[in-house]
DNA sequence: TTTTATCTACTGGTTTCCCGGTATTTTTGA
DNA sequence: TCAAAAATACCGGGAAACCAGTAGATAAAA
């Protein structure tokens, strides 16, 4: 963790120029704070991480290339000590708490003002979790179905379960993937036990609630 | 409409202070564009626009207070020339076109490049529509469902259709309504037959996509 | 009042799903 | 390199879903 007096060295990521503009423009006030780059795909950051220091990264959860939480658990991989602050527009407990999951500081809406965003950045280097005031309420007040925590599935059981909710049958995902029929139902078998549902109907209604299956 | 040799009066309307101050930097840069001032809150803008002239807003359409929808045809309704780009990060056909129809120039989706907004500018205050690379293809690439129509369900068929997403089974449902359990085949087969899909899964995504099941 | 839509119910049959186990191989992480 | 996780595969059996067709009862609209 850097110490506060001296310089933090910060990096966004987001593949929004206008955040990335704004941002810069309201962390180029502080003086103690030197920003080292801006980045609109996680693949470039996660390449200048490997030959720079970064203390703080600003960090979109929403990006074109990787996803936002991959990403973080990456940045937290190759570089511990990197405080990462999620920055996004999503009000969803689960994502909220997925980020921290997989190792971020913090988590903001990307309408935080500037003070805000400042306090944030400021707690989560001395070592705290930072929110920002409506992420605060959210995480106070969860939602029923958020109850149950959401499923970790393996590569294949995330692909078993984009097909099943496009309406195929066992036999001929069987086909499509080269392997056994029973195979696929052994996969069935644990998406229904990991979601806690009976058959397809409520798997998928899991599903799209917590948002591992888009439809479009 | 402002003339190109004249001074343009810009504003913008966004609850995202970063995105303002981001605004606000990249067009620092365009000597033609002078920002009249920059609101969180529609009715504040409404507000100003009683009392000054601006040529050109750029509005987010989701607002804390009002919708963006209603606020842009406000906004043409109190002043008919002040041209309005709409700038969400919404990439839905149905809402994009739901803005035009309002009253918007165009849309731009906020990860747009500092250059494409600029363009994007200058095309809306010469009277064209303007959107960005990504708005295009959303517009002239509609999804696939969005061309059947919402099928009209019976009474009866959406509850079943309620209850089948609630994962009960033929039988069960049978016994909840005090009908036969091959009345419920019927609803079903019905159901599968209005959406056009071939089981449950793909029933439940349909019906989650044309939003008539809400699960929450 | 007569048509139309909806809800109801049936026969008989095929396919798919779901459950309970168990078990080998491959991949991955510590 | 060793243990854990993931992907593969099997058995047997019961339940539920899906298909194709038909049809009476009832309620609403023309």
């Amino acid at each position: 963790m850097s110490l506060m007096n001296d310089n933090i060295v910060l990096a966004i990521v987001d593949d929004h120029p206008i955040v990335i503009e704004g941002l810069k423009t309201l962390l180029k006030e502080e003086p103690q704070i030197a920003i080292a780059g801006s980045f609109t795909r996680g693949k470039d950051f996660m390449d200048f991480l490997q030959h720079n220091r970064v203390d703080l990264v600003l960090l979109d959860i929403m990006l074109p290339d990787t996803s936002g939480m991959d990403l973080c658990r990456d940045i937290k991989k190759l570089s511990p000590d990197t405080v990462v602050l999620a920055l996004s527009n999503h009000t969803e407990r689960s994502i909220i708490l997925q980020i921290l999951q997989n190792g971020a500081s913090g988590y903001l809406v990307k309408n935080v003002s500037s003070t805000e965003l400042l306090n944030c950045l400021k707690e989560a280097l001395k070592g705290e979790i930072a929110f920002s005031k409506e992420v605060k309420e959210i995480i106070t007040r969860p939602a029923q179905h958020e109850f149950k925590q959401v499923p970790t599935l393996t590569k294949r059981e995330k692909q078993i379960l984009q097909l099943v909710s496009q309406g195929k049958t066992t036999p001929v995902m069987a086909q499509e993937l080269n392997v056994s029929p029973l195979t696929i139902e052994t996969h069935r078998r644990n998406l229904l036990q990991k979601f806690d549902v009976k058959n397809v109907a409520e798997l998928i209604m899991a599903a799209v609630q917590h948002k591992m299956i888009t439809g479009y």
